[in-house]
DNA sequence: CCCTATGTTCCCAA
DNA sequence: CTTGGGAACATAGG
């Protein structure tokens, strides 16, 4: 579920709440998917980051708690006392003055307690870092992958997903099969200047709530009223008024304006 | 029964 | 060794 924006909103909101919170305690209830995790009582969390699509709550003595969402994790603030939702509830971490919960339907997010890894490979992030086209065009250099594929890799830039990169590619007029390889300098360009408007208007909107995206407080966010091409199916393109499109590349739905993009039939 | 779903990883083949 | 494609993971909803 969660993206780059979805994850900073939930970041930017932990961050209200939890430095200089101790850890009271960690109860897992989904133990065959996320397994047994190391008892870290007694630490406080000095700092929330996002890296990507990971959050990671760094704590005292040199730890950290470090959640991926996957597709349908969300978590959710309980104020002390509060009891976690019956359905889908897989972790709670307590802290004095409440707890998150992990909810997550398909179990496919991750919980690891680590330690801090001082030096890390830096991942490129797409709204913290500046990347420029060069960078890009460098990089897809022998990749014959869709470009799309190659922006939903997240070692090459991590944070986008598949709302996200439709939206992008929409707004910068690129075909979402082009091959890496083929873009220009200035096509990638292109591409780049879209990712800190796109995400930073996203971050201030708390997120697409296009299904069941909610903020830590249980709030939808709303960039789905801004949404130029995603879930806009057969719905005229607001630029040229041409249907959207909807098809699959590497099985997942890729929606684009066939015209504005020049995306050719058949495919 | 079919298809779809905001993500990642693994396996296999070229 | 690298690259790319598809299945797999697990669950709910239309």
């Amino acid at each position: 579920m969660p993206e780059l924006p979805e994850v900073e909103t939930l970041r930017r909101q932990l961050e209200k709440i939890l430095p200089g919170s101790e850890v009271l305690g960690i109860e897992v209830f989904d133990k065959s998917r996320i397994g047994e995790l190391e008892n870290i009582c007694n630490c406080r969390v000095e700092e929330i980051c996002r890296e990507g699509k990971f959050l990671k709550l760094k704590l005292s003595g040199g730890r950290e708690i470090v959640v991926h969402l996957r597709m349908t994790g969300h978590l959710y603030w309980l104020e002390k006392g509060d009891i976690p939702p019956a359905k889908h509830a897989r972790l709670l971490i307590s802290f004095l003055q409440g707890k998150i919960c992990l909810i997550d339907p398909r179990r496919f997010a991750t919980v690891e307690i680590r330690t801090q890894d001082k030096c890390q490979l830096k991942i490129l992030d797409a709204y913290r870092d500046s990347i420029t086209g060069k960078d890009l065009k460098a990089a897809a250099k022998s990749r014959k992958i869709p470009v799309k594929n190659f922006l939903l890799d997240q070692k090459e830039v991590a944070g986008l997903g598949n709302i996200y990169v439709c939206e992008i590619l929409f707004r910068a007029g690129i075909d979402p099969w082009k091959k890496s390889c083929d873009l220009t300098t200035m096509e990638w360009n292109r591409i780049i200047k879209e990712f800190r408007p796109v995400l930073k208007r996203a971050i201030a909107c708390r997120g697409t709530s296009v299904s069941d995206w909610k903020d830590l407080l249980g709030e939808k966010g709303s960039y789905q009223e801004h949404l130029q091409v995603y879930g806009r199916e057969g719905q005229p393109c607001f630029r040229c008024k041409n249907p959207v499109q909807r098809k699959p590349i590497g099985g997942r739905s890729t929606f684009y304006c066939p015209v504005c993009q020049g995306v050719s039939q058949k495919k």
